[in-house]
DNA sequence: ATCCATTTGGCCCCTATAGGCAAAAATGTT
DNA sequence: AACATTTTTGCCTATAGGGGCCAAATGGAT
């Protein structure tokens, strides 16, 4: 049922079941993830400081984001007990590992934009 | 307001308004389009013989995605006038200059699965 | 005549995701 | 006492994406 013949145009990568592929996609497909991850990979960044570089998000759906990579160990969240809050994001080292797959990404998407 | 200081970590890349980075994404972000231009990467496929590879993937939802992917002219769509019918997904040029991200993407989710 | 194989489309529903709006918390400043 | 600052959350609504189910089209096989 299954006996697929591979031929071999391209490097061999395994995708059968529980494909990397789409787990890594889930993680970082989010409608502000790639600018977030982009961002962070420059520095450290405030809450506040994210969300006048993402532009136009709200501040509601840049939490909701944030919390979803913090939760999958992208981006990391250091809290200062001061007042007012301060709350430095910045990526670990699973998110910084993601520097290459952006680098891709977006060497594709420069030279093949959407029509 | 906006005057931003830059650290120079990471290899530069500009993304500020309409980020390829983003742009890319979209394109690729859907539930099974990774699983698609993985098989396709390695040939071409008909309909079913996608069907079968994907797994659990309704053929309601593959047709929509294919018809996604063939929008943004990553698969082109070759149809045979025979009965009963034959219709063939290859990627486009555009589709297999994506060959690097999926690749980075593979050695990322391989390496960091989530949780 | 009937059934099978292959691919797609239509209609409807369900859930996930994003956005709007405003409050809450804590404290130094005026 | 009243206020500004920074970040997060609650509640509600709008939109998008994915899935179920079934029909259509067509010629060869039974």
């Amino acid at each position: 049922m299954d006996t697929v013949k591979r031929t071999k145009r391209f490097t061999r990568i395994d995708c059968n079941t529980g494909c990397p592929v789409e787990g890594a996609l889930e993680q970082i497909a989010g409608k502000w993830k790639g600018l977030v991850i982009y961002h962070l990979m420059s520095q450290t960044l405030r809450f506040n400081e994210l969300s006048r570089r993402v532009g136009s998000v709200t501040q509601r759906s840049l939490t909701k984001q944030l919390r979803e990579l913090e939760a999958d160990g992208i981006v990391s969240r250091k809290v200062f007990a001061v007042v007012p809050p301060r709350v430095e994001y910045s990526l670990t080292d699973k998110g910084a590992a993601l520097a290459p797959v952006i680098r891709a990404l977006h060497a594709w998407g420069s030279t093949h934009p959407r029509t």
